[in-house]
DNA sequence: TCAATATATTCGCCTAAGCGAATGTGAAAA
DNA sequence: TTTTCACATTCGCTTAGGCGAATATATTGA
């Protein structure tokens, strides 16, 4: 049914823009950039409760923006690129647009710190590393 | 303060994407294209209620997509370009996408067979057509 | 001035979704 | 096998926002 597909894909797009429309998810966005990224991080950087970021992260992972990957106790997230060109476009376009934002780069900077630093806080004693940032 | 500056982009993010997760305002950013366009068109191709209409229109006002403009007893809505080059970039891009989108093209082709047919439906005598399309 | 027209706003109801607090779950460690 | 750790989910509450119905407002025409 052709009218089912047309439907469908205005839904893909509402889906996506609610995904974009908060500000606790586009810093998760952010934080991810092009790297596998472990929970702990997030609740760290962004000072936010675990079960904020879990929420957050799980209705990403519902839009179809982010794809979750379990290693022993730990889950990594990832950003995930639309099918559709035209929604990758625009999902691109989000991201560069995060790279260049302030307090975006703000959070990332932190990620690096925390990441690089020679003892690691309490939290995140035995935590894996994003793998670009440990080298 | 350099750090409010900072929450008002990111709050300027959610607010365009907040406006761009619903499907009836997705059509009428579709609708009016590079061109104005009256009310009345809007709740005429897409069937809906002019409350309804009214009220997606002052959103997508508020969240400063659009503009309005008076010409009696008719309002006239356009698209408005975010001033930030980023944010314009990504408006471009879904708009592109609208272009594209079959529902989408056919609300235009509605709209087009409307404007362009020798006897407007009742609801549109005397109504001010678009610039573009009555040529 | 009064009625008609085009549009905007308000009201009441309902669902989506955000939050903190508490609880559940799966994997590793003890 | 019990405990611990990392994470996910649920619950109760609150707000944003969608809808239809009713009402308000602004402009024009009679």
């Amino acid at each position: 049914m052709p009218g089912m597909a047309r439907t469908k894909k205005v839904f893909e797009m509402e889906l996506l823009f609610r995904a974009l429309a908060d500000r606790t998810r586009l810093r998760l966005i952010s934080l991810m950039g092009d790297d596998e990224l472990c929970v702990c991080f997030f609740v760290e950087i962004l000072r936010a409760s675990q079960p904020k970021i879990s929420r957050h992260l799980a209705y990403l992972r519902r839009a179809g923006v982010v794809a979750a990957r379990r290693e022993g106790k730990w889950m990594h997230y990832r950003v995930v690129e639309p099918e559709d060109p035209h929604a990758a476009d625009i999902f691109r376009e989000v991201r560069a647009w995060l790279k260049e934002d302030e307090s975006m780069q703000t959070d990332r900077e932190r990620l690096m710190m925390v990441c690089c630093a020679p003892q690691q806080p309490v939290q995140l004693r035995g935590a894996p590393r994003p793998a670009r940032l440990s080298a």
